[in-house]
DNA sequence: GTTTCATCTTTACAATGGCAAGATTATAGT
DNA sequence: ACTATAATCTTGCCATTGTAAAGATGAAAC
């Protein structure tokens, strides 16, 4: 609401433009996401997002980060709400499906490779956060401590817990995605979540046994 | 080599179309994927896929059955070099993995709902043989004698076996999509070799220890 | 107060998907 | 054999897109 409509200088055209782009994926999708369509909303001409976002890939990027740490978000609220172990790796697989389910487009072009400009470090460090936080996840169904961002790369070097990571991730990742484009072959709503319940207490069993050997 | 130049109809172009559309998702991936490229290299005018496809979302779709199928073929491959369960699991993965990075534009539209039409039962059947012969691997781990593709339905309503296939499934497509995406940690190669193989026989040894609960 | 630079607009261009109307050939009916 | 009908393919067209180039505007530095 304030003095943003005669200026010839926007002042804040890039989170303008992130917000529109933001809106016109939720609303039209990727179909319907254009680089015109977002500099239509923010009020700007067509040739403006150049200037920050240079071009499309650039701009989803960064749209692509937002949809990182909205994620992030979604599984720290996710897993808050968890009372146990067991109970916080379904949280973490429920927040992960929803997230897709929430923002299609978005988890869409998140994974998308070629899509993206991989050298972007906002980016990079979007993903890593989310990627921080399923590592929490997996280190506390290991009753290890948990890790910050900066201590990620060390982490994972280590190769029984990049293991569980990748048994955990892999999991929670397949199945938001194969539900998100109906490949999974569901009977019911309620046997599904029957279902999901269910291999993703025997996922954490299996991660929690073979971290803890010892007291089967 | 037959007389398929001067003939105003064309004959097989449909065929022809597919080739082409085939060749250009991979020389030229989804971003240089268009329908008029496709048409010139069928040497046809840019109108005429219409008549075949109708628009853009059928020959994708048509597309992405090409490659439902010869995702099945490779896991049938994969498969069959398997000595035993454990390799067998691992194999599927493989090959899974695999076809997603030599075919990952195909691969990328197989598993986007919002560009293919759902309607089409040329597509529909693709994805379902391929679903039944990963049930097939589960069948398998399971001790379960296997099923045809006509059978997938019945079968699927069955809880517990709907369960191991979501587990094994969506450990395998995980896998698959973060590996092609490049969002997997990976420190090495030989380093992501043993961890997939080892997330793998976990998995197959939880798959075939609840189904067989009485020798353990 | 002038210069410099970032920001935004205007203009232009080649390419695309889809539509409509027409041309050409195959097929079916008689 | 002849004609009507339908299928197949082409041509021409339009609105829209992404990107580039050049110009306009205003902020900031000096």
């Amino acid at each position: 609401m304030q003095a943003k409509k005669a200026a010839y200088h926007h002042g804040s055209l890039k989170k303008s433009l992130l917000a529109a782009g933001d809106l016109v994926l939720m609303e039209k999708g990727f179909k319907g996401f254009t680089f015109r369509e977002c500099a239509r909303r923010a009020g700007v001409s067509h040739a403006a997002p150049k200037h920050h976002f240079g071009d499309v890939t650039g701009f989803l990027s960064a749209l692509a980060a937002i949809g990182f740490d909205r994620l992030t978000k979604a599984l720290i609220a996710g897993i808050r709400k968890a009372k146990d172990l067991d109970e916080e790796f379904l949280a973490t697989t429920r927040a992960y499906s929803k997230f897709a389910e929430d923002y299609p487009e978005h988890f869409r072009i998140m994974f998308r490779d070629d899509l993206l400009a991989t050298e972007s470090v906002e980016l990079g460090l979007a993903a890593r956060r989310t990627l921080t936080e399923l590592t929490n996840v997996i280190l506390r169904q290991r009753g290890e401590r948990e890790i910050s961002v900066g201590e990620l790369n060390n982490f994972t070097k280590a190769e029984d817990l990049l293991g569980d990571i990748v048994l955990g991730w892999c999991h929670i990742h397949g199945f938001a995605h194969l539900k998100l484009e109906h490949q999974l072959p569901v009977v019911s709503k309620s046997m599904e979540k029957r279902v999901i319940r269910a291999s993703s207490a025997r996922l954490a069993q299996l991660i929690r046994r073979d971290a803890t050997p010892d007291l089967h």
